[in-house]
DNA sequence: CAACTTTTTGAATGTTTACTCAAAACGAGG
DNA sequence: CCTCGTTTTGAGTAAACATTCAAAAAGTTG
């Protein structure tokens, strides 16, 4: 076989689902090993080993964050209506009952003691999504300003991510959003 | 020997700290058995098994964590002081190099998938958390106000748990303490 | 279709895991 | 000081762990 018989996207979304549930120390490559069919061997070949497996589907969980925001972003008739739109959505979601918090968030504070590579990768993501929030607002404030509400935005998202898992917090974080970023846009309340 | 050699206490201390460092799965009971001296017999003689101790350990730093609040908000002048002088420092400490974050907010994180015992632990433990502080705003003001400014500062702590890893994040921190919780008596900036 | 390189296989590696247990050591009560 | 319930000991267990490897299989190329 000159060429991979498996979709290698494919086998990092499935490691991807199973990482970010049970984290680095929680998941074992005997789990990888059954939920994407591929043999020990296989993986190692192409992957190298679990570290850097995990690094890669960080990366692809990354890639995808980033493309959600600019997405949300850009289609909304201003930045400000955007990022309510965003907020709010995240915090629907962090009430669902399937929530998983952010991979990016649990791999930061699960691997913070050892300090090690896959550490300092999430760090380095969680600052790119922050500057890319800081880049759109600098569209409407000027940089200053745009560097202290990104971090705010930051700070509430880390917020929802944890709070979510108390139950009936949906309607209880939306409050505290309209009245903790109060220089957002947000709409009438029905 | 009809009584205990050792200090329960510092045993559980001595846990606590390393499962705070490493969390649930990335601590072994090898590793207990090193910094805590006892012989693995002796540690599941009295404590049973890992969860077991892991829970003693999540109970011993929720009532450290619950009497701290206590203790600085009845020493202040007022129960807006009180927060505003907690919230700064924690902020303050998020920062420090040897952070290690909140071990109730590791856990429920951690542990959220299994949806186990030691998940739920930790959450109540999160709710009471939120109860005392609701409890103290409503010296001055109404219930739901007390509720929701509550979940505003669970939220920020819950945050700023997570964003103290990323670097030159005090200054940052308390900007936007202040931005985001303006109903606080925060003093004048220097 | 043969020669060659890349990929797959799956059993086996040695280590670490959580946890157990029978026997020994011990302190306190009579 | 002897007896009895409690606690300690540490070698030992079976399972799970990340990883490896020689051999087989399969696509690609000339």
């Amino acid at each position: 076989m000159a060429k991979a018989q498996y979709d290698r996207e494919e086998v990092i979304d499935k490691s991807l689902e199973l990482f970010w549930r049970n984290g680095f120390s929680g998941s074992s490559m005997q789990q990888v090993v059954e939920t994407t069919g591929l043999k020990p061997g296989s993986i190692y070949y192409s992957f190298g080993n679990k570290e850097a497996l995990f690094k890669e589907a960080l990366d692809h969980y990354a890639r995808a964050s980033l493309a959600r925001i600019r997405t949300t972003l850009d289609s909304a008739p201003s930045v400000g209506e955007g990022l309510c739109l965003f907020l709010e959505r995240m915090a629907g979601e962090a009430a669902k009952q399937e929530f998983r918090s952010c991979f990016l968030v649990k791999t930061q504070l699960e691997l913070a003691a050892d300090g090690g590579e896959l550490h300092a990768f999430a760090a380095a993501k969680l600052r790119e999504v922050e500057a890319l929030f800081q880049s759109y607002l600098e569209r409407e404030y000027d940089r200053e300003t745009s560097r202290n509400r990104a971090a705010g935005i930051m700070l509430h998202i880390f917020g929802m991510r944890v709070y979510g898992y108390q139950p009936n917090s949906v309607d209880r974080m939306l409050r505290v959003l309209r009245e903790s970023l109060p220089w957002l846009p947000w709409p009438d309340e029905p």
